[in-house]
RNA sequence: GGAAAAGUGGCAGAGUGGUUGAUCGCGACGGUCUCGAAAACCGUUUUACCAGUAAUGGUAACGGGGGUUCGAAUCCCCCCUUUUCCGCCA
């Protein structure tokens, strides 16, 4: 959410930072004239007020000396009405301003370039080591999955839905195996606590990170308890501290944690509908920060450093692309897509976004901080970034490291865990 | 699922219709004393919003939301959370 006071303030800034991020400026009027229609009840409503308190007090100074106050009760009899009126139509115009701010974007960081789509995206660098280069056609991800007996796409389907994959025998372990280096190595070697979230949570959770109420169309619900199935783990984590303040010395708070990943996917149906492309569930590790403003784009460089370190240990081509104001999200200000190669589609496929997003959830949220022991709190800039989501990322996996023979070399690096080195074809 | 109790300022804990934003204590902060510290003593100590350059003034907030009343922390209704007991399940 957005900081009423700055709109108010700079205006013109605010409209075309949303117009650059393919939003309507509108908004912002909208929510400059209901300020004031605000500012001009309150100040109406919050003078009766001072009435109704001060002759409230004669009322009941008159009491204690047993004089009559009926012409004065009745007096206020209407200015209390009158007040009841105006307060219904402050509260309108509160919610009317609060609802516009709920749907309204995150302004991007000045150093995110202006762009319109997808295409004006800026790849920042590129790691290609471990690219395909045998001498066969790869095989794609689903191919490998059915010829090693290790993904059954099929049985999923019929269980509960498509895009609900089932990993089976060595799929699973792997599966298993790649979660746990993924959290071993954050807490590790990148200094991230682990938190093992629950996967359902409340509407405020989802308020909080700003997945509702825009996106409610993609959440799964459980009506009966009011629940939302979590989308990422960064809902969760993110609103352990909701409602809380730091002390500064605290920050950065650093977590990660493992989640499954529940996602309607409403409207995307017939894109990327292959495999693992696109599912409902998957599997992914979120690393989510609690950051000083101050430091808080130092601590977005070294997150998307922290998602490299893993992709290099497991020899997986990779890029880096900065996000143009037209394709990124709602809540964030600034981020980098980390994309793997597929041989198999020729392609990158996004395994990992890492975004700062200032204050925007922190004031949604009320996560704050002081600066220090007498100033008022501010709030944190919270960020988050995949580190990795499973799914994309077993697809390079599997694919790159695929053998003539149709058997899959597991990464050096896994082999502890998932104690086999090869997946041979069934 | 059934029953009971509780939810007040950073913490602890008073307060059952009228200057109560809220006694007292602890903590924190400032000061006196001291070479320094402790102790003691004095003082300060919530947040949000509105108006104002500011000093300041005003409004609101006692789990959340409604209601009664001239007036609600205090009365009524609904909801949430916590604790305890019973049942059920692991």
């Amino acid at each position: 959410m957005l900081d009423l006071k700055l709109i108010r303030e700079n205006p013109d800034t605010y409209k075309a930072k949303i117009e650059s991020k393919l939003d309507d400026p509108k908004k912002i009027d909208q929510i400059l004239e209901l300020d004031v229609r605000r500012r001009t009840l309150i100040g109406e409503v919050e003078t009766l007020k001072a009435t109704r308190n001060t002759v409230t007090n004669d009322i009941a100074q008159k009491k204690k000396n047993k004089e009559n106050a009926d012409s004065l009760i009745a007096e206020m009899k209407t200015v209390s009405d009158r007040i009841k009126e105006l307060d219904t139509e402050l509260s309108e115009a509160e919610n009317k301003i609060n609802e516009i701010l709920l749907y309204t974007p995150n302004i991007p960081h000045d150093s995110v370039p202006v762009g319109k789509s997808a295409a004006d995206n800026v790849e920042v660098r590129r790691w290609e080591t471990g690219t395909f280069t045998k001498e066969f056609k790869p095989l794609d991800h689903i191919e490998l999955g059915k010829k090693c007996g290790i993904l059954d796409f099929e049985r999923g389907a019929k269980i509960s839905g498509s895009g609900f994959p089932v990993y089976v025998g060595k799929g699973a372990a792997l599966e298993r195996a790649l979660i746990n280096f993924f959290l071993d190595t954050h807490t590790a070697n990148h200094g991230y606590k682990e938190i093992f979230p629950p996967f359902v949570v409340n509407e405020e959770s989802m308020k909080g990170t700003g997945q509702l109420p825009k996106f409610a169309e993609d959440m799964y619900t459980i009506q009966a308890d009011g629940l939302y199935l979590i989308p990422t783990a960064e809902v969760p984590i993110t609103n352990l501290h909701r409602n809380e303040t730091f002390k500064a010395e605290e920050l950065t708070v650093k977590y990660c944690g493992y989640s499954a990943c529940f996602r309607r996917e409403a409207g995307s149906y017939g894109k990327d509908t292959k495999g693992f492309l696109r599912v409902h569930q998957f599997n992914k590790v979120e690393l989510v920060k609690f950051a000083n403003p101050v430091g808080s784009y130092n601590e977005l460089e070294n997150m998307v450093n922290d998602v490299e370190n893993i992709l290099k240990a497991l020899k997986v081509p990779y890029r880096i692309l900065l996000l143009c104001t037209g394709d990124l999200s709602f809540n964030a200000a600034k981020c980098y897509d980390i994309e793997v190669w597929s041989p198999a589609e020729n392609k990158y496929l996004e395994a990992s976004s890492c975004s700062n997003f200032q204050d925007f959830q922190a004031r949604r949220a009320n996560i704050r901080f002081k600066p220090d022991a007498n100033s008022k709190p501010e709030y944190v800039h919270t960020l988050n970034g995949s580190g990795l989501a499973t799914s994309r990322l077993m697809v390079s996996l599997l694919e790159n490291n695929q053998n003539a023979d149709g058997s899959i070399t597991i990464p050096e690096v896994l082999r502890h865990y998932t104690r086999f080195d090869v997946i041979e074809p069934a």
